[in-house]
DNA sequence: CTCCTTTTGTTGAAAATTCAACATACATTG
DNA sequence: CAATGTATGTTGAATTTTCAACAAAAGGAG
């Protein structure tokens, strides 16, 4: 079985540990590999879990159903991105969610307990990784408080400008190119694509921004 | 100076530290108490912080202004509430809120370092308290992650049954109370109130739920 | 360049939300 | 228990979103 050590290392959870420390750490929080076909079944909603898991090869599914019985898609993970942190690491252990192989795939799994507890030998790296986890965890949580900010706005126009006007302060210009496109976009913000066209143009016609495909210039009544 | 600490062992960070702990942790943590005046700033917009706030006495505000202009109280925090975990974990550690003392307050500041920097003496707590960092985030991560799921449907309905599914979904039962007036709800729900009260009119006619104030009956159509 | 596909913009009708105003129920207190 | 204030329910009008269908533009392949 290939050791993926080259996949491992570009992990958030092993970012800035060096290379020849990959192989000891990974002994000494007892990580191990798991392989599963395509259409396996990772971990069921409601599982509890205490270990994260890295996508190695392969692709996983995390889906959900709602109360009408519906399955809804919440995204898609390949190499080298992790599932299942948020979870392990807080007092609710409980998954809402069905993680499932869509590919023949690999996932390294690590037990949050055995990265907490500082093993004996006290290695610098362990310190290192506990920090990666942290931040990582601390990350996600910038990027749900964004999303927030934007999609509690009651309407599409405010929804974009917020948007707009956090990229912009993001960016430290009135100047820049998204990395959405309209449909991607729309969904970010939880609206309707053809509205969100709608908006756009307004905007465009009012003088308060300038759009070119991806590229947007706010033009005026944004405070930056 | 009172030293507070009834106060800095209910919060979230001292969870399960042992009392004759606390002091010697927070002289390992080189933790410190700063005093502000009703209406002082703590924190402006843009900050970099790498500290941690534990509300000792009295209450801050989180707030920030939108590309309007316009003012909007995110929440307000008293004993023993922390703020700016997320921000001091994370890589991007420019808080995009100000923060401010709106009563005469104590903050218990705490380095983020410094805690992850497991300490010489490598006393036991130390681990504790990182593994409670930790949580708390993590725990965030997950309030943030059903907020938008709840949040991201589209119509009052969907949002207000998504709600209560996964509120009877924790509850292990089709009957609970609810934590929210209507008000309370409408404003987590990020909809109109007397548009809530009119979905909630009509799903009782229909005979889906039944509902008294506070508490809420599923009855059918319901997939728990 | 042309054909074909994908993306984006536009339109109008239907559905849903918001808003303001008022009615009713509930709770508190003097 | 009357009076007052707060919370909740109801209504209709105005605004906004969604939806479906189509038009226009952009991009790629042969």
């Amino acid at each position: 079985m290939k050791n993926y050590l080259d996949v491992i290392k570009k992990s958030p959870l092993f970012h800035n540990i060096e290379d020849f420390n990959v192989i000891p750490m990974l002994g000494c929080i007892a990580g191990y590999k798991k392989s599963y076909e395509k259409g396996q079944i990772i971990f069921s909603e409601g599982d509890l879990i205490n270990e994260i898991g890295i996508v190695l090869k392969g692709k996983v599914e995390l889906s959900k159903y709602g109360y009408n019985g519906n399955k809804s898609i919440i995204v898609t993970l390949e190499a080298p991105q992790m599932f299942g942190e948020s979870y392990a690491c807080s007092e609710i252990k409980k998954i809402p969610v069905d993680i499932i192989s869509i590919e023949d795939s690999e996932i390294l799994f690590v037990n949050v307990e055995r990265i907490l507890k500082t093993c004996s030998n006290a290695c610098s790296f362990h310190n290192k990784m506990i920090s990666n986890l942290l931040t990582a965890v601390a990350n996600k949580n910038i990027v749900l408080n964004k999303k927030i900010e934007i999609t509690s706005k009651r309407t599409t126009r405010e929804k974009l400008l917020t948007y707009l006007f956090l990229k912009a302060k993001e960016e430290g210009k009135k100047q820049f190119t998204i990395e959405y496109d309209r449909q991607s976009l729309a969904d970010y913000l939880e609206v309707d694509r053809s509205g969100l066209s709608v908006e756009i143009s307004k905007l465009c016609k009012e003088g308060i921004i300038d759009n070119q495909k991806n590229h947007f210039i706010l033009k005026r009544n944004i405070y930056i």
